[in-house]
DNA sequence: ACTATATTTAACAATTAAGTTAAATGTTAA
DNA sequence: TTAACATTTAACTTAATTGTTAAATATAGT
């Protein structure tokens, strides 16, 4: 895991404009959906990398599951690119 | 280009470590291939993902091919992760 | 239990990516 | 110009990713 993961999960840009979307708060992976133009269970797949890669949780409310942002695991992937930048990042 | 070469090259355990590598300087082509256990064809290839990407710069020297880290294009990442974490970036 | 809706999973095809070996290119020096 | 070295490019193989359709799972309402 960790910034393998987080970084595969975002060099696809069907990923990242999920996860700009939940910045807007949680969603519904109907919702979602309704934002691309490819098929349910292509999103689903996408839904499932970003869960991996802990960018997301979900969470059952009946029929429906709300994928929400979980961006403090973005943290070591900020920490990583700074100190590339040659920056202190004073820890 | 942009954002997209720029993950997609990040996205690769390789190429990480070639920046990590070339934080501490520039290396000629064949001193990197050194670090690594793959063919320097391979290496070679992973060079160009990266100045593609334009996150390396190279330099004729004679016989050799340095490359140098070019951090700078970082900065778009930075900021669009920094945006996801919900930060005020101040543009 | 049956039907409708929401979502995921499985099986498969097409595309992309990464590795290998061998050939090509560019540079240096005899 | 030939030999040796450094690096890249080409051709090819294998593995991983993305997308599709169809089947499976889960929940809600009748």
């Amino acid at each position: 895991m960790g910034l393998q993961n987080t970084l595969k999960a975002l060099a696809d840009p069907i990923r990242r404009e999920i996860l700009n979307m939940l910045k807007g708060g949680r969603m519904a992976a109907g919702e979602i959906c309704e934002n691309f133009d490819v098929t349910g269970a292509s999103i689903s797949r996408h839904l499932s990398v970003l869960k991996d890669a802990d960018l997301v949780r979900d969470t059952r409310e009946g029929q429906f599951i709300y994928y929400e942002l979980n961006a403090s695991v973005l943290e070591e992937t900020l920490l990583w690119l700074s100190s590339l930048k040659g920056e202190n990042t004073n820890d």
